[in-house]
DNA sequence: CACGAAACAGAAAAGGGTTTCGGTCTTTTC
DNA sequence: GAAAAGACCGAAACCCTTTTCTGTTTCGTG
């Protein structure tokens, strides 16, 4: 008996045998543990007993196969890897959680192939919904259009404008970065960014070029381009303080960039915040955090982004309308010493 | 017909639409879409067709009913914030992937009744197997030990001797450290490490003591714990540069104390790796790479360890004995600029 | 005591797929 | 030409739970 199912374990208990312990039918057994009224007080009592003997958990999936509903919901992710995608899976998990939807995760390692291999066993798995992850801001191919379920992408919108996509807004982001430093009495503003093929930096380029102009300033010099790294800002920022020496604040693309800003500008022994103000963008807490000073940055706020589409795909469940094309999650701005010098 | 099931999307096809279309029976449709001999060429690709033209895919929940197997495996996680959780997801998501197991994905934040609820929850959704992920290699309370299903426990082991858990092997670690300094040529070697209630801090001490006690020497001064921060690795770093100042390494607990000693070395004119060495753990890619130098580090190999739990929760399924006790997975050793100059 | 009304228990169907078994139709062989 | 063999298809059972509907018992009341 012992290794049948698995070493040391049992088989799940089933309704029927708890109904045959407790001398009733499944039936009986069933509305007994239901709560149901039709159970007289001592015939419930003894199945109760059966089932905690047992120690019995009902079949969710036989229970679905009757609703028509499994209560799970497929999270399809490019990039596990990626910083970003974990913040939303937990906010997403999270809000499902309250309910009783399980997740599926699944990682398609940025490949297409793998993609819709993953979709196609989500579906035979009959999930409720699906939410699908990207690992950049930039549009992806969409899923399919007639799918049986609900979808959601978050991060990545897709490409179809009847699809319903939630995104961080960059440009507020950009917006939000520009007008604190402005704040902060700077005007003499540089900006550092990563990869320029990413939506995210041209985004931020565009909000924050936008508030420059609304307080009547420009940028000092060209924006610069080039990888998302601690490197990349260290030798940008080198650069910068070389041409331009009376800069007093770098507006960097990403809290990496951004700690490569603070190394280079107190190699040079340029103060921050006195001389140079320094801002990221992503509050990336171990970025930002173990920084001399540190860093003041811009949080996208993914997991929120990540409760906002696990709340759609319950409200379409429920019959909602779905919604449609591309919606922005409003960014944060977390003050720290790398603007403010503290007191 | 539209928006019956949702906005825009039909209801999933069920094989007895398509057994109707093909004008067979669904025993038959099904022996056709399953390759079985006994129906005629003409028949079948009638059915396959039907079933392509609805976009059919089998109900799995349905399938699994039958078979008594789901094909499915809960991934239970104390703290999917925290780094180590992720490579492990990643492996074991690999290795399921390339069978045709989905992982159910649970994060109990660190809260026990959370946690009971979701094992439940995973039960009643009769999974095949768990995984159970910790964020500490501490030891944690088990599950249960009759669970009705294999049970792997990793990064943090179980406190009962009869579970399977699989662990990094610090203690190991802690060795090929010391030893790769020793090889450099280091002989006065200081340690500062994290919290001291980590066993993780505590193991890699006792390898790094048992390798410096092989080769005939002595940590220079005392363990210094603290935290785990880039803070407490400048700190701690400074001090040591003053009591000491002729200690040519330091060995650091975490990749991001390391990067805090490389700061105050750079600081205090001190060359990394010329005067003094440095080598982390953990081997963080983000933290390893864009430090100056870039990090030596002690690579725990996570994504093997969650590969390997996977496969035997694999090789349980398939009746093999599960196997019980403490499993290690030996670490490995990255060389970067921090220990070894560059030509 | 008899009748109606509750109260309670159980049989059966449903949900989607697979499999076994039995039946029909065609083909071969003597 | 008849019997045996094979090829092919379909009815029904099964997995586990819920729900509806029917049947039985008990109780209260006239």
């Amino acid at each position: 008996m012992a290794g049948k199912d698995h070493v040391g374990g049992r088989k799940a208990v089933t309704l029927t045998e708890v109904a045959r312990l407790a001398g009733v039918s499944v039936a009986t057994a069933s509305k007994a543990l239901n709560g149901r009224s039709q159970v007289a007080a001592r015939t419930r009592a003894r199945v109760l007993q059966a089932a905690e003997q047992l120690s019995f958990v009902p079949n969710t999936l036989a229970q679905g196969l009757l609703v028509g509903r499994t209560g799970t919901v497929g999270l399809l992710t490019s990039d596990l890897q990626g910083r970003f995608v974990i913040p939303i899976l937990m906010g997403a998990e999270d809000a499902f959680g309250a309910g009783r939807v399980n997740v599926f995760l699944c990682d398609a390692r940025g490949d297409t192939i793998r993609e819709q291999h993953q979709l196609k066993a989500l579906l035979s798995r009959r999930v409720d919904g699906l939410i699908v992850v990207g690992s950049r801001t930039d549009s992806r191919p969409s899923v399919g259009h007639d799918l049986p379920v609900p979808v959601v992408y978050v991060y990545a919108p897709s490409d179809d404008p009847e699809d319903l996509s939630l995104v961080p807004d960059n440009v507020a982001a950009g917006r939000l970065a520009v007008e604190h430093l402005i704040s902060c009495g700077r005007s003499r503003i540089a900006h550092v960014t990563g990869d320029p093929s990413y939506a995210a930096a041209q985004d931020r380029v565009t909000g924050a070029l936008a508030a420059l102009d609304a307080a009547g300033l420009e940028l000092v010099g060209e924006v610069m381009y080039s990888e998302w790294s601690e490197r990349w800002g260290r030798d940008a920022t080198a650069v910068l303080l070389e041409r331009y020496p009376d800069i007093d604040a770098v507006l960097c693309g990403s809290d990496q960039i951004a700690r490569g800003a603070l190394d280079t500008a107190r190699d040079q022994g340029r103060k921050v915040p006195g001389d140079i103000a320094v801002i990221g963008f992503d509050n990336w807490d171990e970025m930002v955090t173990n920084s001399r000073p540190e860093l003041t940055s811009i949080d996208p706020n993914l997991q929120l982004l990540g409760r906002s589409a696990a709340q759609r795909v319950f409200a379409a469940l429920d019959g909602e309308e779905m919604g449609k094309g591309v919606h922005t999650q409003a960014p944060r701005l977390v003050i720290r010493g790398s603007t403010v010098a503290r007191r």
